[in-house]
DNA sequence: GAATTTTAATATGTACACTTATTATATGCT
DNA sequence: AGCATATAATAAGTGTACATATTAAAATTC
């Protein structure tokens, strides 16, 4: 038994390695749109549900309000999304994906759907079909956990 | 066909999920030492190697200069490692642990194993073991993708 | 052996990511 | 109605994470 340990192998680091090369691979394959993973997924998640508040847009992509507060913020400089405030409860604003912000996540799919080929690349395709599906299955367990409190 | 992305089932929304939760995990089981997950991982990486320069150590965790050049001064100034100019190579600085740094390491090993099966508890033993292989496949393959440049 | 190139560390700027605190507004209770 | 509680958004502070630039010190090349 060593002292030190085999952090290597370990999977929290190994889920930190994957996510750090994840992101890479989603920045080299949409260059040209200069857009981040998680603009991305705030975007896509908008176009489904138009005219949301800002707590439930970073609720269905999981983030704190404050962090995706920034990036909402970020969004509108950059014209892709809008905020309008609720005339019902003034302490809400209503986000939607403007016209541009609309044209960017559709013109983004395909690039987006490539990434997710180049990240499982070093796999199967059987490999590739179970790591997404436990992947899957551990996220979904914490989610479950975490709401049972 | 839908027109948007269903992201919430994509690897690269996956593996950020994973990642969100698996440092989490590690921040509520080893909140009394107020370590990061980063930081344990270079502090740890350290043990290994006494008297390694910097850029050498971040290869190790694999983290850009920049990155872990800011989380080693932290760790200076919480008095867990030191860093000595190198007589031969005035550009390098060496790192060694201290041996409050050590202890930390030391104390913190028991939790950090119980993190790493807090992580994969949604999965059985079976599964949560195929997995943690497919990551490491998963990640070594990247690796040696971006080593053949 | 002087000039070029490389390398180690730091600095700067942008973007997550979270915690805790604050402000404004709504809601629930009595 | 009036007060306590809850909620939406923002602010402040810490810590990754990376690209790019800078500085100082090697190493290489001519």
């Amino acid at each position: 038994m060593a002292i030190t340990f085999d952090y290597h192998s370990a999977p929290g680091h190994l889920i930190r390695r994957a996510h750090q090369l994840s992101v890479s691979v989603f920045a080299e394959k949409t260059a040209e749109f200069d857009i981040t993973p998680v603009q991305f997924a705030m975007l896509n998640a908008l176009m489904d549900d138009p005219g949301e508040d800002q707590t439930t847009l970073a609720e269905k992509v999981a983030f704190d309000a404050a962090t995706s507060g920034a990036v909402i913020v970020r969004l509108e400089a950059k014209g892709l999304l809008r905020r309008d405030a609720d005339a019902n409860d003034k302490r809400r604003k209503l986000l939607t994906a403007t016209k541009e912000g609309k044209k960017i996540v559709i013109a983004m799919k395909a690039a987006v759907t490539d990434v997710q080929f180049q990240i499982l690349k070093p796999l199967s395709s059987d490999e590739a079909n179970q790591f997404t599906n436990l992947l899957r299955k551990l996220v979904a367990g914490h989610d479950a956990d975490s709401s049972k409190i």
